[in-house]
DNA sequence: GGTTGATCTAGAGCCGGGTCTAGAACCTAA
DNA sequence: TTAGGTTCTAGACCCGGCTCTAGATCAACC
C-alpha cells in the first residue's frame, strides 16, 4: 500500500508499453482510452498504472489485427460501465473468429512455404554435390509441376 | 494435348486468382511477374496458365504477409533461372520464420481474447440470472485484477 | 540565468497496398 | 451500325496507422 496512484509521464508509458509517444497521443485522439488522460501542472499528460494495463491489452489486440475503430468502440463500452457485456462479448467473439481464421490462413500458407523450402534445400544440396563431384546436370526443367494441397504447385 | 497454351484475358485471370484487374496491372508494374506479360492484337494483355499458377503462389505469399518488394525479388530470382537457389532458399526461410512467429503471436493473443470471452460469458450469464431471479448484485467492482499469462490482466 | 531535454499542439507527411478515374481504343452481337 | 462490355494508359486518390515537424512551453540542473 505504499504507492497511492502511480503517475507516469508519456515517456515512461511509451517505454513500458512499447508504443511511441506519438502513438500515445494519437491513440488518445482516436478515443482509445477508457478514462480521459489527466493533466499535471503545465498541461502535461499524467498516466496511471491502469492506463498502462489498458494499453497493454490494446497492444495485444492491435497485434492480433483488431482495427482502431473496434478498439475505440471497445473503450466506449468499457467507459459506459456495466450493463453492456453482451456487446463486449459480441465484439470479442468477432475478433476471436477473425484471429482464428487468420491463424488458419497462415498455417495453410506455411504448408506451401515449407514445401518450397524443401524443394530449394534439395536443389542446393544437389548443386553442392555437382560442384564437388563435377557432374550431374541440373534436375530436368526449371519449371516442373508437383501436386500440393490438391491444386498444382509450380516449382520455380 | 488439346490446349497448346491457354491464353486468358485480364478479366479471366482476375476471376481465377481473386485479384482485381487493377491489382493485376499494379503487380505487373511492381515487377511481380516472372515473364513479361504478352500482348495480343490491340495491345491487350494475354496471360497463360503458368501466369495464373504463379499468381496463385503470389496470392498465398501475400496472404501470409510477404511484402511486395520481397515478392518482386523472388520473381527476379526465378526469372534469372537456375543457379540462385541458395538465395531463394534464404528468402523463403526468412518468410517462413516470419510466418511462424506471426502464428505464435496470434496464438498468444488468442489466449487473452479467449480469457475475455470467458469473462463476458460469465457476466452475461449472471446478468441473465439476476434478471430472471430479481436479485444478485453485479460481481464486486467493474475493474478487478486477474492473473493471466504471467502478467496481470485487467477485466474490463 | 542559461542550457538541456521532455513535453505540448496542430497539422503535414509517409508507407504499403492497392483502387479509381478519365478518355481513348477495341471487340463482339444484334 | 450502333451499342455494350472489356481493356488500355497515366496518374490521382484512398485508407489505415502511424510518424514527424515546427514552434512554443516547461522542468531541472549547473
Amino acid at each position: 500500500m505504499a504507492e497511492i496512484t502511480t503517475s507516469l509521464s508519456i515517456g515512461q508509458v511509451a517505454e513500458r508499453t512499447g508504443l511511441s509517444v506519438h502513438a500515445l497521443r494519437f491513440y488518445e485522439r482516436e478515443g482509445l482510452f477508457v478514462n480521459p488522460v489527466r493533466r499535471g501542472p503545465g498541461g502535461r499528460r499524467v498516466y496511471s498504472q491502469d492506463d498502462v494495463d489498458w494499453l497493454t491489452v490494446c497492444v495485444i489486440l492491435r497485434a492480433s489485427g483488431m482495427p482502431l475503430p473496434a478498439l475505440s468502440r471497445y473503450a466506449d463500452l468499457v467507459r459506459e460501465g456495466a450493463g453492456n457485456e453482451e456487446e463486449r462479448l459480441a465484439l470479442m467473439r468477432g475478433h476471436q473468429a477473425h484471429v482464428t481464421t487468420q491463424i488458419g490462413r497462415l498455417t495453410e500458407s506455411l504448408d506451401l512455404i515449407r514445401f518450397k523450402v524443401g524443394v530449394y534445400e534439395d536443389l542446393v544440396e544437389q548443386g553442392d554435390a555437382a560442384t564437388h563431384q563435377c557432374h550431374a546436370p541440373s534436375p530436368s526443367a526449371d519449371e516442373e509441376r508437383t501436386p500440393l494441397l490438391g491444386h498444382e504447385a509450380v516449382v520455380e
